[in-house]
DNA sequence: GAGGTATATAGATGGCCGTCGATCTGGAGC
DNA sequence: GCTCCAGATCGACGGCCATCTATATACCTC
């Protein structure tokens, strides 16, 4: 997977109509490029997303047990997304008692965002 | 964009009473959500990713052939990426005689990157 | 037309993802 | 101790994804 890889001009090709300009190279290296991409997957469901953004419109924390009825979801379904989130770098949370309670890490989107800009 | 709810802090709570309600709700509705989702898909791809970096570095319009050798994959893999992000409208091709020219469809990242800011 | 070339499509395959019900964990309160 | 509850984890299932090879399509040149 070299994205640094010279790239090979065409050797044959029909006169006068040129087909390869001068190469672009990603101007992401590889292991940036799957940074990003992992942030990206782990925003690539609606619920996932949805759960992003009910945190950050909470600049504090939320509790399971009221992120859990905003979908028509399981428990285990909910819990399973907000893995994602957490093994993402995207949320993280912290329990109290009975209760456990997420929240955004917004360093996380910021390369993403920065990428996208 | 941001609804204003408050988050009621946790108390105990009488038994056999369930545990709190919603406070939050998404301020993005479903369907802004499967849309916002659906690029954050097409882009979770680090192949893809690197794709749309090359095509948006060029700013202008490259050639599949340029393509194909950045990346140690097959030329029908490839050509597999590219149709996938132009059906989630972020790139678009022109064909001149043999060849395809990709180009990036800048509007297609901008729900995304506005969310995301 | 024949022959070659660039790209797209088809079909197969192995693996990962989203969802569920069932179960486990650990704290709260009796 | 025991019971109840919030949340996480497990195991299974169906479906989708990334990749390949083989083939098709479209186009150019002769």
């Amino acid at each position: 997977m070299a994205v640094d890889l010279e790239l090979a001009p065409k050797q044959k090709r029909p006169p006068g109509e040129p087909c390869c300009q001068p190469v672009a190279y990603p101007d992401v290296e590889r292991a940036q490029a799957e940074r990003i991409a992992a942030i990206a997957k782990a925003l690539a469901d609606p619920i996932r997303l949805q759960l992003v953004d009910v945190l950050r419109q909470h600049a504090g924390k939320v509790c399971v047990c009221e992120l859990v009825p905003l979908f028509d979801l399981s428990q285990p379904t909910v819990s399973h997304h907000l893995k994602v989130l957490r093994e993402a770098g995207i949320v993280d949370s912290e329990r109290r008692g009975l209760w456990a309670y997420y929240y955004v890490l917004p360093e996380a989107l910021k390369e993403l965002s920065a990428w996208l800009s």
